[in-house]
DNA sequence: GTATAATTATGTTTTACAACACAAAGTTAT
DNA sequence: ATAACTTTGTGTTGTAAAACATAATTATAC
């Protein structure tokens, strides 16, 4: 790989953590840098691996999940470009109780935790990265416990697609989603059947509170969903 | 309050922060540190308030809890001595998104979060600590989701009995939990209803699995248990 | 371009669990 | 001790959502 295109990642997608870096940390960072293409649906890691490498979306979209019981998958997170996953379960010294994969073609960046490791102890500002990612990702998911367990079908599903709106905004339209996910993929972040996410999402088309073109999801009335995932 | 207790409390109880601090640091913390005393059921911060304090439980047992719709609680973690607590939003720089509450009087030691900041900004090994913290509570809110939203009532009641036994143990008898809770609590932790968390409790001991003398569960056969919660 | 599979859609049946109602036992206050 | 309240226990009813079934439509492969 052409060294001179990663320390363009690096330093103008990655600005967030490079900028923290004093230049020897940022050498060490090009030279254990690689990138890396997925196809759609590839699994970048599973469930129970052992974590080795901090990842970086730098293009695309990539959903963490865990598989249930009877194989219902649940997505427990969403992640766009330019977030980091991956380093949770090294940090707690675990295998990884989730997967991560693709929804689409993309690149991501990948370096090894030891790596990342070795600058947190050099870098107190890098710490202080993780300690904030961790911490709102730990709020986050206090969260959806209450979501996913005590809202009803509705709520749960309007919830989802304010989920997806705030995660990867609206086209150029200024509102539809910027996503297009199988229903399947909907029922699994909103802890449903395929069959009800189906059937829900035609409610909402009935009631004018969205339109429907295969997997383009167009928003009318955001705040009408934000009231059904807020109360239902 | 006495200025001796407290240097015992941090360098007896608190032994796992407090030796990874040099003398001037432990001073600091000396200095700030207060204990206070919770009774049973007292709130010890709620939701939305803004966080101000690492909370350490040195006695007693603490729940946290997140009020879902209709006021249904859902218990998100329980504190053992000696576990830090409340940390979390303050990092994530938000208001609690969880209340904490004390289930026997307890004792609880207090500490400004703007100097735990500080002392992390100073000595990465505290910085260390937390990844560590945050990152083993992610990984088990993580898994809770799935037990909630995808495990039957049975499985639910299973697995809350497994993590009392985890967290706080059993009697010297070896089989009663070193705990008592209300079925309202067990109900909470569950996510099922008052009427049915006893109801499934009596099926449990009619299948003598378990023995209930009011709030004493004494378990009679664990690896039964772990079976139901594994697979119901 | 046709076959095969996957996804979307909708109707029907079943069931797990909440909601409700009430009684008994236990706890706290006076 | 007695009353007032809380917690526990059990039966009944109602319903939300899963499970199942079966088309229709859309992708994908050959």
């Amino acid at each position: 790989m052409i060294k001179s295109v990663i320390e363009r990642v690096i330093s103008d997608d990655m600005a967030g953590i490079w900028k923290i870096l004093d230049s020897d940390e940022k050498r060490r960072i090009v030279d254990a840098f690689t990138l890396q293409n997925f196809k759609k649906n590839q699994i970048i890691y599973a469930e129970k691996e052992a974590p080795e490498h901090l990842w970086c979306l730098l293009k695309g979209k990539v959903k963490l999940y865990k598989d249930g019981l009877g194989g219902r998958p649940q997505i427990l997170r969403l992640i766009r470009p330019v977030q980091y996953f991956g380093y949770r379960a090294y940090f707690a010294d675990e295998p990884y109780v989730s997967s991560a994969a693709a929804f689409e073609p993309s690149t991501l960046g990948c370096l090894p935790m030891s790596l990342v490791s070795e600058m947190i102890t050099n870098n107190n500002q890098l710490a202080w990265f993780f300690i904030h990612e961790l911490s709102r990702n730990l709020g986050s998911s206090d969260t959806k416990i209450i979501n996913l367990t005590q809202k009803h079908i509705r709520g749960r599903l309007a919830e989802a697609l304010i989920l997806l709106r705030d995660n990867y905004g609206y086209e150029d339209d200024n509102s539809t989603l910027n996503i297009f996910m199988a229903r399947e993929d909907l029922a699994n972040l909103s802890n449903m059947t395929t069959s009800n996410a189906i059937r829900t999402l035609s409610g909402f088309v009935t009631e004018k509170i969205i339109t429907v073109d295969g997997r383009r999801i167009k928003i009318l009335n955001e705040p009408m969903l934000r009231k059904i995932s807020k109360f239902g």
